[in-house]
DNA sequence: CTGAATCTGTCACCTGGACGACAATTGCGG
DNA sequence: CCGCAATTGTCGTCCAGGTGACAGATTCAG
C-alpha cells in the first residue's frame, strides 16, 4: 500500500492530461495521490455510483463500459498506463457515468474528489485546461453520434480502427500501424454495438480492400488515411 | 440593428445558463451583445465554421443539426428564446461541432468570443458554472448514445419525447403534456435516425398503448413515467 | 370555399445485420 | 508436445426497419 512518489510524479508529468500542467501542480497532485490494486476483471465503479475521484493508471488497463436493459455491453474506452478517466463526477458533483473494470492486473493513483477540488479552488488558472479536456470529450462523443448514425457496419469499424490507431497505434515498418491492445472481434463488436459474426465478415472486407492485416486478438492498419476516408460521415 | 438593452438583460438573467451568475456579470453580459436577425431557413453557421461566438436566442427558433455523407440530417436539438448555444468553441478555439440554422424568424444575440473570453479571464469564478454546463451536455451525450446503442426504435421514440418533455414541455389538465414544437413525424424521424413511416407505425402503437396522443403536427405525453420506463436502457 | 401544401396512415417488397450453431484454427499452460 | 481455452470463419434463417409509393386527412392562404 506504499506508493513510489516518484513513479507517481512521472506518471502525472508524462500523461497527457497533465503533462501541460507546471510542475508545482504536478508535485501537489503526486502528493494527493492514493494508491489502489485491482485484480483482473475486478470492477471499479459502476454506472451511478457516487463518485470518490479522478483515476490514473500506473500498470494494468481500465475498461470503461455501460451497459443495456438486456445485459448488452457497450465498451467506450481503454485506459492504458498514463490515462486518466472518471473527471466528469469531479466537475458537476454527480455519480459515475459509465462503469469501470480492470483488465489484468493494475494499479491505479486515486485523487480524492475533496483534494482535487481543492487543488482547483486554490489555482483557477488550471480551469481552462480542464475545460478544454471536457470538450475534446464532447466532441469525441459528437464524432461517435455521428459514426453509428450515419455509417453502415463497415464504416463504423472503420472510424472505431482509425480512433484505437490514434489512441492505441504503435507504428511499424513501412507506415503500417500495429493495434497495441488485445483485441478480440467480439470485443471490437461490443465497441460498435454489432455481433461478433459481422464484425468478422467485415473485417476479412477490409482486409480484402488492403486496409487492415488480421492476426489472432490483433489488428494491424495497413492504410490509415483509407480507413479514416471509409469512415467520413 | 439597434439592441435592445433591455430586453436582452432579461434573457441573458432568465435563462437556465446564465440566470446563476451574479447581476453585475449579466450587464457586463448585456452590454457586450450584438443582435443578429435571421430569415426563416437562413444558415447561421455550418460544422468546421470557425466560430464568431456564443449565442442566445431573443425569438424564433434554432435547429442544431449534423449531416452525413449522402445528406441524411441528424436533428440534434431545437433551441428556443432563453436557450443558448455554441460554447464549445469558446473554450477550447476549435471550429463548430454543427450545423445551425434558423426556423422562423429569428433574433440572436451574439457574444464575441474574443469578449467572451474575456469576461472568463477576468472572472475565473464563472469557469466552475460553466464546467458544469459542460458536464450536463456530456451526460445528455451519454445518455443519447446509449439510447441508440441498446434500444430498438419503439424505446429510442420514447427516450425522445421524454427528452422533449423536459426541454418544451406545456403542462396541459390532468398531468399530460403538451410538447411545444411544431414537430411533425419526419422531423421526430431525424431526431430518431428513422425513416418517417416507421416513425409513424411506432407513434401510433404508443399512443394505442395509452402513452401518447397524436396531433397534426403536435405530440402530447399522456403517461410521462411510463414513457420514461420505456425508454430504460 | 377552394386549391395547394403539409402531414399522416399504410401498403408490398427488400436488405443489413442479428441469431444460433458448429467447425477450424491458434496459442498457451502444464 | 498435448489438451484445453480462446479466437476466428462461415452457414442457414429470420426480422426490424429501410424504400418507394400512394391515398386520405388537415391546415392555411387567397
Amino acid at each position: 500500500m506504499t506508493i513510489d512518489h516518484g513513479a507517481a510524479r512521472a506518471l502525472i508529468a508524462s500523461s497527457e492530461w497533465f503533462r501541460e500542467l507546471p510542475p508545482a501542480v504536478v508535485s501537489r497532485l503526486g502528493r494527493l495521490a492514493r494508491l489502489r490494486q485491482l485484480d483482473d476483471g475486478t470492477r471499479l465503479f459502476a454506472q451511478g455510483d457516487e463518485a470518490d475521484g479522478l483515476y490514473g493508471v500506473l500498470r494494468g488497463q481500465v475498461r470503461i463500459s455501460s451497459q443495456g436493459a438486456d445485459g448488452r455491453e457497450l465498451l467506450v474506452h481503454v485506459f492504458e498506463p498514463g490515462g486518466w478517466f472518471g473527471e466528469i463526477s469531479m466537475f458537476d458533483d454527480l455519480p459515475r457515468t459509465h462503469d469501470a473494470a480492470a483488465q489484468g492486473a493494475t494499479d491505479l493513483l486515486l485523487i480524492p474528489k475533496r483534494a482535487f477540488r481543492a487543488l482547483l479552488e486554490a489555482d483557477p488558472d488550471l480551469y481552462p485546461h480542464f475545460m478544454r479536456m471536457l470538450c475534446r470529450k464532447l466532441r469525441r462523443s459528437f464524432g461517435y453520434i455521428e459514426s453509428a448514425a450515419f455509417l453502415p457496419l463497415r464504416g463504423r469499424l472503420a472510424y472505431r480502427l482509425a480512433e484505437l490507431v490514434e489512441l492505441h497505434g504503435r507504428h511499424g515498418e513501412n507506415g503500417c500501424i500495429v493495434i497495441g491492445l488485445h483485441l478480440p472481434q467480439d470485443e471490437l463488436a461490443r465497441m460498435v454495438s454489432a455481433t461478433r459474426p459481422s464484425v468478422s465478415r467485415e473485417l476479412k472486407a477490409l482486409e480484402a480492400d488492403g486496409f487492415i492485416a488480421l492476426g489472432y486478438g490483433q489488428i494491424t492498419v495497413l492504410d490509415p488515411v483509407g480507413l479514416s476516408a471509409l469512415a467520413a460521415a
